[in-house]
DNA sequence: TTATTATAACGCAATATTACGATTAAAACT
DNA sequence: AGTTTTAATCGTAATATTGCGTTATAATAA
């Protein structure tokens, strides 16, 4: 179906992975970093970066926009791009709190 | 198209977004959660656990097993899962790491 | 005003993912 | 041998994602 049944799992779970989701493609994970890199607002220019066309790259970009981990503010003929420093600490911690769990099987078949 | 285009983009990046997409479902998020909080393997009825059709589970572990984030042992009739202690310490490493950048905009606009 | 530039939005095609019924396979009983 | 249990695999349908050409849109420049 292509449907995930959202409904049936916890609101946890399905944050969990809605955030994995808007990091589960390179041209995203490659957008972050590149932010991350040039610790400021990017005007401009993020299409040139990156190995796709302008309407992908606008695309990616809308889905980050649409979790929240980034905010698009029009300057001028560009738009600024950035990330947003509270919602990147929170989806930090989601991630942290999960794998904060210690793997200790005591079972023989591990 | 559908289809990424993995080969314009660095190795860490493809890595982050397989990971990343392991986690991308709420289904696979519960499962690991639930091999987590069991501090043990499962042999057996993980079908139970979710509220999904025993075919769904299977393909969803099944994924999670590419990644290399779980091993499924046969024991007798039923199939032991657990998660791979090595791997999940390399994924939240991984993970660690690139949320390790502190977000630092000195710009106006954010 | 008109051209230019930068970016978003629309729409399409191709591929991927999700879900599940049905089938198959393998081990453990009886 | 036949039955039961457990889980993988197959086949199919529905929806989602990716990518990009094209078309708006909006601000600046000439």
């Amino acid at each position: 179906m292509g449907v995930t049944k959202t409904q049936n799992f916890t609101e946890g779970q399905n944050q969990i992975a809605a955030y994995a989701k808007a990091l589960a493609h390179p041209a995203r994970v490659a957008i972050l970093q590149y932010l991350l890199k040039k610790q400021t607002c990017i005007c401009g220019d993020l299409v040139g970066e990156l190995p796709l066309a302008q309407a992908t790259v606008s695309q990616h970009l809308k889905e980050l926009k649409a979790v929240g981990l980034i905010t698009g503010t029009v300057e001028g003929t560009s738009v600024c791009y950035c990330i947003d420093k509270h919602k990147w600490e929170e989806v930090r911690d989601v991630f942290f709190n999960i794998f904060s769990s210690n793997v200790e099987c005591q079972d023989s078949c591990c």
